[in-house]
RNA sequence: GCUCCCGUGGUGUAGUCCGGCCCAUCAUCUCGGCCUUUCGAGCCGAAUACCCGGGUUCAAAUCCCGGCGGGAGCACCA
């Protein structure tokens, strides 16, 4: 077997490759049971990152099969978490729509005798699968089986099993429902159907019906393709190749979409875009770029490892996207007012970035008497009559409570303060929950839902008279 | 308990399939220096890794065996 080249040093790193036979149809499913979050993105990525490698489909499937855990706002807030992490669905589908199709299918296994169904209590027939033992039910025959699936759709209680190997030394792997009853109206088909389908039924049948090539998703999810491969087998179907990549432990994230709905409801966060929560909205609205999502996903790769996700690793990426482009500001906190005095009135002209001069000045008049406001942390370690510089303007002697101007030289070792000549207001929120407040340059004006950097603070986005702290 | 997956610096990753080009890649973090109208950025430098033990081989991160460690599943959730 001829030896395969190294990869050369200069060259891109690229994931690996797919085993392509046709067009490649990838698909992202998750459960409209709030937005999306962090940690949906990395299934996001690595799917459209294939799609774009091999120019092939995307499709979105909502997997709402389950009428108990559903946000019928998630339906269009997981959509808008698409497009806003520039995202396109070639397609998008709703499960609760094809449950007749399910119907016909499993109709189908049934009548193969591939599946039963079951009246039993749950605890007598788990208790018998543990024991890799046939439920009494399991062996009756199709034409029985098919009148007791009849029966289920109309009044009658039970479900629907599908026969796997009984002996299969995993447990996990013997026998799995496939429908169920579940009587609490559904958002989208209110009373229309009462039998649902289990997650792995319905994704078996949709992914072959819905053409998908290849099924990327996390490893938690090997036992189910296992699962999964029984339907296809009794269907007669060809697989698609299925990929598992390691799972991802977010530490320090509240990623439970149900526990951020009950503190949301509580009061406790302002919503699903609060800054202290890791969805997709949130960390929009802190100045994330969307761009730096598929960036580390890419970057992580497709193996089986487990791995921890590094916002450290992650808010440096971000950095690089944005440093370029994001103005420069003072920022100052516990302000401490000062009155200004010049013999003549003088001009602050300051790079909006100190390397990318093309973002041009920030030009602002001081006249003698204006009112400055320097760091109160700062101002303690500075003696009265010292002298400082006030930066990109000149330097003053403090005076009590006043700045005296002294020349415009620069001087090496004075210390150098941040100002600001305005009384703008601003709330700075961090994600751990610390709110901080302090003076902000006026001209921010146009600024507005834009992401700059707080000098020596941060980059944080501006919102009204809020700032959202991004990173460092 | 049963079953499956995975172990490369602090973190993430390349290399593992097909042994040699690996005294191991890149990024981030940390630490020092230079530069700078404080920060950041930039430039230069330093430090840190093949889970352990055996085996095969001229040669092992890579192949084999055994241990240890971590994760997941065993739902009428997705």
């Amino acid at each position: 077997m001829p030896k395969k080249k190294k990869p050369v040093k200069s060259e891109p790193k690229e994931l690996p490759p797919l085993n392509k036979s046709k067009n490649v149809v990838l698909r992202f499913a998750p459960g409209p049971s709030g937005p999306l979050h962090l940690g949906h993105t990395r299934a996001l990525a690595l799917n459209n990152y294939y799609k774009k490698r091999y120019n092939g489909k995307l499709i979105l499937r909502l997997e709402d099969t389950n009428p108990n855990a559903i946000d019928s706002d998630a339906y269009e807030m997981i959509q808008d978490d698409l497009k806003w992490l520039g995202i396109e669905a070639d397609k998008v589908i709703i499960q609760s729509e094809r449950i007749d199709t399910y119907y016909e299918d499993i109709r189908k296994i049934i009548s193969e005798g591939g599946a039963y169904v079951t009246k039993s209590d749950a605890e007598e027939w788990r208790v018998l699968k543990r024991q890799k033992k046939a439920h009494p039910d399991r062996d009756r025959n199709p034409e029985i089986q098919i009148k007791e699936f009849e029966s289920l759709l109309k009044d009658e209680n039970g479900i629907v099993v599908i026969k796997t190997n009984l002996e299969d030394p995993n447990p996990a792997l013997r026998d799995f429902v496939a429908f169920r009853i579940v009587d609490s109206p559904h958002p989208l088909q209110k009373s229309k159907y009462r039998l649902w389908p289990l997650y792995n039924f319905a994704v078996a049948i949709d992914d072959y019906r819905l053409g998908i090539t290849h099924v990327l998703r996390g490893k938690d999810h090997l036992n189910n393709t296992e699962k999964q491969k029984w339907i296809y087998k009794y269907m007669g179907w060809d697989e698609p190749e299925f990929i598992h990549y390691g799972l991802v432990s977010i530490p320090k994230t509240n990623l439970k979409t149900s526990k951020i709905r009950q503190s949301i409801s509580e009061g406790e966060y302002s919503g699903w875009d609060d800054c202290r929560i890791a969805t997709i909205r949130a960390l929009a609205r802190r100045g994330y770029s969307s761009e730096t999502f598929s960036k580390y996903w890419e970057a992580s790769g497709v193996k089986e490892v487990d791995i921890k996700f590094s916002w450290q690793n992650f808010d440096a990426m971000n950095k690089d996207l944005i440093d370029a482009k994001s103005k420069r500001l003072f920022f100052v906190s516990e302000p401490k007012e000062f009155t200004f005095k010049t013999g003549e009135t003088i001009t602050k002209e300051a790079p909006w970035h100190p390397d990318n001069k093309d973002l041009g000045n920030r030009v602002e008049i001081i006249k003698s008497g204006s009112k400055i406001y320097l760091p109160g942390a700062d101002l303690g370690k500075i003696q009265d009559y010292s002298e400082i510089r006030l930066k990109n303007l000149c330097n003053v002697k403090i005076n009590g409570n006043t700045l005296e101007f002294t020349d415009f030289e620069h001087k090496k070792g004075i210390p150098i303060f941040q100002w600001c000549s305005a009384s703008k207001n601003i709330k700075l929120y961090y994600p751990d929950g610390v709110v901080n407040s302090g003076l902000v340059e006026d001209n921010i004006d146009d600024l507005d839902n834009t992401v700059v950097q707080f000098e020596r603070t941060g980059f944080v986005r501006l919102e009204g008279d809020k700032a959202f702290f991004l990173h460092r």
